[in-house]
DNA sequence: TTAGAACACAAGTATCTACTTGCATAGGGA
DNA sequence: TCCCTATGCAAGTAGATACTTGTGTTCTAA
């Protein structure tokens, strides 16, 4: 009557690292961890989340590969990290647009794209970090509430023109204007000087395009229905 | 005075593969390619490029990993193979629309955009296979011209209406929109079957309400120059 | 009928890359 | 000064996967 012959699995996936979240830094430490992550962003940049290796940031940051791993558990942690970074702080720029509420809605929308842009600009590796990069629940999440912010700042303006709109449409429209953002997007990650400029321009066309007759044509059908 | 001691590497690496393209194949062997195509369509479609391996695809198709190596030189070329052959698939039913001049500008961009959302839709795996994959030189330029049909099309749909619309300003009016319909396509495959009937809307909408602008907003400078 | 070519696969190999181990040094609080 | 902990790395390991080798089987053309 054996019942409990093996005993030693009592957890079983022990996951021993050699990382440890609560490990105490100090001045050193902290500056290789940012130093790390400069580097990862570096390479994330040039290279694209899957073909970038630990080795080549570890070599990017001048440490050894083992060095690296004591700062992060693993690769993708390293992406999470610097997607939640730059999620936040891309969220909390759109969140500032026109504080004041003195911009209409074509100047605010298309303050919202120039800022989007500007953002993807100064961090070329926001996108694959965002796109290609399995990330941590917690950087999922941060990445879902950007999506979420930029189609509530739409949705808020359009309902603030157009009361009688459905939240649900307008959000439906904020959703659709992202999709639009994000296929111009791609394409002016790869564009040449000159023709970023004339895309630049076509994405505010593309994007105010599409809303505006949501505002003027509200008497067809669908468009218009309460909350 | 030792000159040529190390004759051996004339080619730096001998291509050494069990594939031969010479190959004379028999009705079984005809059979097993296209099945593998099949199985690596099906495979390509559930998991993505990536995440697909070689071993996976034979699997699929029934066979082991060496005999997959019988038909294909390597992962890139069944990749290669699928891509090119959608593209032109779907080209080809591109420069079916309207052949008769028939449709007015709506009516076949709509009509266009239709098409290809239905062939999208028709093959998933088409999708991972030209954004993701790595593809040969024959396959890349196959999707060139695809992306080059839906810009000639409605570069041409532009110039008909608006005959004093510059080719190259018509060509970039078909670049952005085929953008924006990449854009939402790339949420249309994920969509819920319940969201995809109003975003197939949407692209509509998008789409047509970028472009129909060109042509009634042509006194605004920039907008018309001659060729 | 038979030889050569095409088909098929079990059992590998080669390589790449994320991640560890074991050990040595630096640093700061007691 | 002493000791504990953080930092650092050379030299690995482990596991995944694209691809091969060697060998036997089936087809087909002469």
């Amino acid at each position: 009557m054996q019942v409990f012959t093996y005993m030693i699995p009592f957890c079983e996936n022990p996951p021993v690292s050699v990382f440890d979240p609560n490990r105490k830094r100090n001045a050193r430490g902290e500056q290789r961890q940012q130093a790390l992550l400069r580097a990862a962003a570096a390479v994330f940049g040039r290279l694209g989340y899957h073909e970038t290796t630990t080795n080549a940031i570890a070599t990017e940051a001048g440490v050894s590969p083992a060095t690296l791993y004591q700062f992060f558990p693993n690769k993708e942690a390293i992406a999470s990290a610097l997607a939640s970074m730059y999620a936040r702080e891309m969220a909390e720029v759109e969140r500032a647009i026109d504080s004041e509420g003195v911009l209409d809605f074509t100047e605010a929308v298309g303050e919202l794209i120039d800022v989007c842009m500007r953002f993807n600009r100064k961090r070329p590796e926001f996108h694959t970090l965002v796109v290609n990069a399995p990330l941590s629940p917690a950087a999922r999440e941060d990445k879902r509430v950007l999506g979420q912010v930029f189609v509530d700042f739409i949705a808020a303006r359009l309902r603030r023109e157009l009361p009688t709109l459905s939240r649900s449409e307008a959000v439906h429209h904020g959703q659709v204007a992202l999709m639009i953002f994000r296929g111009i997007l791609d394409e002016l990650a790869v564009a040449s000087p000159h023709a970023r400029q004339r895309l630049q321009q076509a994405m505010r066309n593309a994007v105010l395009r599409y809303l505006t007759p949501v505002l003027t044509e509200s008497k067809t059908g669908r468009a218009v229905r309460s909350a």
